[in-house]
DNA sequence: ATAACTTTGTGATAATAATCTCTAATTCTA
DNA sequence: TAGAATTAGAGATTATTATCACAAAGTTAT
């Protein structure tokens, strides 16, 4: 999907977690925060922080800092979330029976409410209130609840599938679990989650230290 | 922990992925491989698998391309992957079972060899033959199976808890899933990975395309 | 009111990472 | 054997991202 103006990606992901501090100070009562805490609370810089809130525009106060509530409101409003999303999951496995069982998406606005899979002896199931579906009702379930995002829960081997079954459905937002390059036209937004990749980072650390 | 020569920490991602299509390309019969048959399997530049595995050496043969089966096995010692590591998970819920019965850790030389909780309705359940063990009995079996790596999948209040916790016991390489920021020590490796955050990625680029 | 202090926002600078371009090695073809 | 084609390796270049440093704006104390 064509991107507003070069955000770094890594900002968006800084954003995220500044929104959940920003959120957690305001529930303790905290009313305004500067930089510096914000920078503290989420292991960043204070600089990082301000040149992250720069592209979006001005929020601060020069020598007081930001108002936690109406930081957080702003930041929720960049990331979209000011609004609930209805999320797809492809898979019924362990992975997608964990994210349907996972509070902390709905917390973020993100509201998982349909399981797919094409093992028929899964089909009926629930995971927490989520029902599972067979693929061939992914269409219409796209359409009746307007899902924009969807998950790849599903073996390597049937990622592609997966993937092109979602597009299909026209689903434009994925992240894949599958470690394996799905390769998706370039008006939809892919992002990989690679859990095995993330310890190889630490082994490949750990190594000769 | 110490690094040894600043590589970028996308390029051991990568090699990650690289990995994974070479061990594929060997069990297809596929001899040698080119920077380009790479690039296009994993969604990069040649140019890009090249200078990544630059940093590491010559693996390679002009006018032929690499060997798959070699620069698989050398990557893998790269990423520290020629022996098995033991892993720790912290939290028996639903994250921490479906990483105990994912199958693909074992591929890559993980073998999650225990889980420990502190709710004592968890203790001695068993996810896939993965045991669950109380917080009393992380030291001893840190210890006794040379655990160098966890993972925290207990809720965020918890996470710092359950770091402090591993790293006591001497575990050095963590992989964080809740949504905190966790601190510790520098001679500790800690990567976070937070799945919220990749889908607010999605939500930011689609909000006003 | 003034001075001392705090903190944002931003242009400049530095560091990091990706891409480009060319050379050298090797194979294939005729 | 000569010439065309392929492909790795690496230095140079460009692009991207993070850090620094400071002026501007605001607050607090005297
Ligand atoms: N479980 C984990 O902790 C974990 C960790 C890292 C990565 N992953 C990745 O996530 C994916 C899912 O892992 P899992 O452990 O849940 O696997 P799983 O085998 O438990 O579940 C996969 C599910 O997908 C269904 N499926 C298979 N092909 C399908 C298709 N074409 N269309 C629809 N459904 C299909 C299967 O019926 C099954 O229910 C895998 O790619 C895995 O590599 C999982
Ligand atoms: N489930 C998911 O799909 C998912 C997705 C994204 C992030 N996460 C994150 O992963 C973490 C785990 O999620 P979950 O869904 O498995 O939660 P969960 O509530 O199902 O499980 C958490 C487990 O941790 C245990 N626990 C709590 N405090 C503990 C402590 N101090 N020491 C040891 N054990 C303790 C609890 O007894 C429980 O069994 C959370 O931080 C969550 O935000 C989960």
């Amino acid at each position: 999907m064509s991107k507003k103006f070069k955000i770094p990606s890594a900002t968006i992901g800084r954003l995220s977690m500044y929104s959940r501090y920003l959120k957690d100070a305001d529930n303790k009562g905290i009313v305004t925060v500067s930089s510096r805490n914000i920078a503290e609370a989420t292991g960043v810089t204070p600089a990082q922080v301000r040149k992250d809130l720069a592209y979006f525009g001005e929020f601060g106060t020069r020598g007081v800092g930001y108002n936690s509530r109406e930081l957080y409101n702003y930041i929720m409003k960049i990331l979209g979330l000011d609004r609930s999303w209805p999320v797809a999951v492809i898979g019924a496995g362990n992975l997608g029976r964990a994210l349907c069982h996972y509070k902390g998406f709905a917390e973020r606005g993100f509201n998982i409410c349909c399981v797919f899979d094409n093992d028929p002896n899964k089909i009926g199931e629930k995971f927490a209130d989520v029902e599972v579906f067979p693929m061939s009702a992914l269409e219409e379930k796209v359409k009746v609840h307007n899902i924009k995002l969807g998950i790849i829960a599903v073996p390597a081997s049937s990622a592609q599938e997966a993937a092109d079954n979602m597009i299909k459905a026209r689903i434009n937002g994925i992240i894949n679990f599958a470690p394996i390059n799905v390769i998706v036209n370039e008006n939809i937004l892919l992002r990989r989650v690679d859990l095995a990749a993330q310890l190889e980072y630490l082994t490949y650390s750990l190594e000769d230290n």
